[in-house]
DNA sequence: AGCCAGGGTCTGC
DNA sequence: GCAGACCATGGC
């Protein structure tokens, strides 16, 4: 599905369509990538930090190596996909033709389970700017330090570790005695979320529940950012409006199989368009 | 200044 | 089952 070359330490992935580094860097399902340049960006996932770049119709991963290009990114970046077809079937819908045009190279993230699990708790009742300062006040506090001023997501292990009054210190409010529930139950495994992937749909999201402060809206998000479940469809404040003004209420079925990618789309285009 | 944000819980009908 | 108060914080 797509070729790559790797030299200098960079990977070269050539003729890669359906990919624009804003649309999916910058469009609300990840918070920790930062636009350094003209198209390039750099960012920290799975506890490495990247700087990636398009030139063209070519992506660069820059200081990397094949075996961490083949273990994560090829995952993360959702390589493996055809977005060609999906867009084809979804370019049917007027509604998401609009949406699809106004950003096509969006594509799922296949984030760390517990990070997308932990940012999403973070981000309830919450605006992107803060939960960006939040998550990263998070990581300086309790990550690892891997480099200049960059510091890995810290582990279930770590925060179900340390106090509310610890967690508090990084201005996450009232979420603070939810992020300690996800992180004790994520790392006893009474939830074990790596499992959760291979669940069917209905039974994941019941367990996500379970966690104190997740409701369906974050445990969607979970399933569709974290765990592989493209056809979770979280319904936001925006997608709510989406919905009732684009839609009549409800997403066409026919679109229901890739309902997380569809929404992503729709978040995107309703949210930077400010759709009442 | 005040409304709102990738919501959820709890209480009271 | 559903409406409404409440929750911390700060972006805009």
């Amino acid at each position: 599905m797509f070729e790559y070359e790797y030299k200098n330490q960079n990977i070269i992935i050539k003729n890669v369509t359906c990919f624009d580094l804003k649309d999916t860097l910058d469009c609300g399902q990840a918070f920790r990538w930062k636009q350094i340049q003209d198209n390039t960006w750099q960012g920290i996932a799975h506890s490495r930090v990247l700087k990636i770049s398009k030139d063209s119709n070519n992506i660069i991963l820059h200081s990397t190596n094949i075996e961490d290009f083949e273990n994560i990114w090829i995952d993360y970046f959702d390589l493996n996909r055809d977005y060609n077809s999906i867009i084809k079937l979804f370019m049917q819908d007027p509604v998401l033709k609009k949406a699809i045009e106004f950003s096509n190279g969006i594509r799922i993230l296949n984030q760390d389970p517990w990070e997308t699990l932990c940012s999403f708790i973070i981000s309830q009742n919450n605006n992107i700017p803060r939960i960006k300062g939040i998550i990263e006040r998070l990581c300086v506090k309790f990550g690892e330090k891997i480099g200049d001023d960059l510091y890995s997501f810290p582990s279930a292990e770590t925060i179900a570790s340390v106090s509310v009054e610890d967690l508090l210190e990084i201005r996450c409010g009232f979420r603070a005695k939810y992020i300690l529930d996800a992180a004790k139950k994520v790392s006893t495994k009474q939830i074990n979320l790596s499992e959760l992937i291979n669940t069917d749909y209905k039974t994941a999201l019941t367990q996500l529940t379970t966690i104190y402060g997740v409701g369906e809206k974050v445990a969607n998000c979970t399933l569709l950012f974290g765990l592989k479940h493209i056809e979770a469809f979280p319904v936001d404040v925006w997608i709510k409006k989406a919905l009732k003004t684009l839609y009549n209420g409800n997403l066409p079925v026919n679109l229901l199989d890739y309902a997380g990618i569809a929404q992503q789309y729709i978040f995107n285009y309703a949210r930077i368009n400010k759709i009442q």
